[in-house]
DNA sequence: AGCGTTTGCACAAACGTTTGGGCAATGTGT
DNA sequence: ACACATTGCCCAAACGTTTGTGCAAACGCT
């Protein structure tokens, strides 16, 4: 029923002018500084005006089977309800917009066969590149897309040796935890997230490490296993609080558990800044929306999606490509702030 | 540098079996149950063998070049690290999936001129068909795109009378307008969100339709405009508290919008769910975890999401397809019951 | 005028598929 | 023995590009 019209193509542009194909395609893909020898600039132009006036646009399929380049990235993230991931996104998208490059993004539900199942996805789909926000350790994942050759960068998280864009979480750690020194709490507690995660394992660990180095050893049983939601932070804070020993402060690895974990002390009749210091991690916009602000750990999620992006592509012209992390602050706020 | 090894091709496959390549085509594409006559049943069982052997997997370039057919669709949204979008999207994604469709989604920042950058972008990639999440009235963008013959629906808000899956976002305002009448809230206020997104339109609109019913004109300074974010919904009850008049009860189009005016009320002196009712809309997985639980209108973002690659897909069949509004319902908690 | 270089374009092959036809060999019915 | 249908496969064209090569005309120089 549709009778869809088909677009202008080169030989059609060619014909109207009484050229061959071969010299339009030249001219429309030259600089448009006419230097070349494709065609004089009097042709140039009628070239020009033409497939303007019919507007024309390359058949990508047509050219990706020509030249074996795709433009395509695929870009593999947990979830893009986390906002986290929304906005590394976003960086990768933009960045890549500035490049030519498009992105395609798919949700693997931190899972491992839906990651699998989506990577091969996107290889089939031929993708230039691939950029995976959901690096788990003790997968072979990453060993088999090195394997098949096609370049790609971890971001957010890291695993291996494989090339990455992180935020220096351990150092994130030891922020909130020189922070939680100098206000002297002692007694404290830590969400610590999945450990197949770096992001909260390399979190949790610089901030046991920081007290350690103060001299304060924090007990196994004031660190416990959470997930990244409000769920997870508020399941993790009863396991704590129902300890018997109720700290003074809790790290949290990431804002929404840190919500959780606010909510479950509020049900215990401890108050959030008040009874309890309590800290995040990322620095979402809500954390300083709660009524009672959350101090958090900022983390330059859109420069990490911009920055993997250079990466891949220092990686896909053949260059090496050494893996960074790029430093947070400390955004303190009423929530650990006790008197 | 990388000497990337090809992929294994229809011709390879051909070739090493001593066959034509269009017979390997025939068999590798026809249902997998041998009713053709593409190839003997022993051929059909070698060529199978051998590709899946070779681990073959077809070049989607080629494929597209040939049938004018890129099992592609482009997702066009504001911002996906609107959880609301990413929902939507996650739904999109889910169904696309189950019908062997790829997804691309772009940010388009609800930016006229990026939306429309965004949507050529999308054509000059071939998508079979568009989803747009982020329709704006009084843009030519739909009719333009109409025109082009490429077969697109919205989602989440609608505009003009183009093909759409939306919330019932009039009942839902209808349902918060219920509630407060319940609870004998008489004098109320709306964030009523940005005039350009039906979405704020109109669930503002049912809100006061129901109002007026009930024999209660809400006056025009008591309705106010805003952005969907939280410093939105701040500057707004700013406004509105700012005026004189405080009212009972604030009804703000959207979750955030609704923190935020929570926020600036607590600067007021007025306490949530305590000095001023407020009910916020979408039910983000946040409502049930402030401090006090937000009362909120559940929407069925994921469903929608489904609901619009499916109406999509009858589109792309050549089909007619209906325009649907789902029923969202009415989750209250704490912060609009007052004592 | 003659020679070499540059300019301006055309030719054709290739990328990896899909698909309408064709044609020989085999099978079926008389 | 015949016609005729079916099976099993091959041929070739097409989709819309890009790109190495070839070749005539125009130009520069002595």
């Amino acid at each position: 029923m549709a009778g869809r019209a088909r677009p202008t193509t080169l030989q059609a542009i060619a014909d109207q002018l009484g050229l061959h194909v071969s010299t339009v395609s030249r001219v429309l893909n030259g600089p448009s500084g006419e230097g070349g020898r494709a065609a004089s600039s009097r042709t140039a132009q009628r070239i020009r005006a033409l497939a303007d006036d019919l507007g024309y646009r390359p058949n990508p399929y047509a050219t990706s089977l020509r030249t074996r380049r795709s433009n395509l990235v695929g870009v593999l993230v947990p979830r893009l309800s986390d906002i986290v991931l929304a906005y590394v996104y976003e960086g990768i998208e933009e960045a890549a917009a500035e490049h030519g490059l498009s992105t395609f993004v798919m949700n693997t539900q931190d899972d491992e066969r839906t990651q699998e199942a989506r990577a091969t996805m996107a290889l089939d789909r031929r993708v230039d590149g691939l950029i995976f926000a959901d690096g788990r350790e003790g997968t072979g994942l990453f060993d088999r897309v090195a394997a098949r050759e096609t370049p790609f960068v971890l971001v957010n998280r890291h695993v291996g040796g494989h090339p990455a864009i992180t935020c220096d979480d351990h150092l994130g750690g030891r922020l909130v935890a020189e922070h939680f020194l100098e206000r002297g709490y002692e007694n404290v507690a830590v969400i610590a997230g999945p450990s197949y995660a770096s992001t909260a394992v390399d979190r949790a660990a610089g901030f046991v490490d920081r007290y350690r180095e103060a001299g304060i050893v924090i007990p196994d049983d004031m660190v416990v296993e959470s997930t990244f939601d409000t769920a997870g932070g508020r399941r993790a804070a009863e396991t704590i609080l129902r300890g018997g020993n109720v700290p003074t402060a809790i790290f949290a690895v990431n804002d929404f558990a840190a919500i959780g974990a606010s909510g479950c002390a509020r049900d215990h009749g401890l108050l959030t800044g008040t009874d309890i210091a309590i800290a995040g991690f990322n620095d979402t916009p809500l954390a300083a929306e709660l009524p009672v602000p959350l101090t958090s750990v900022r983390t330059p999620m859109h420069e990490m999606g911009r920055e993997a992006v250079e990466m891949l592509l220092r990686l896909l012209s053949g260059k090496a490509a050494e893996s960074r992390r790029l430093p947070p602050t400390l955004v303190v706020r009423k929530s650990s702030l006790l008197a």
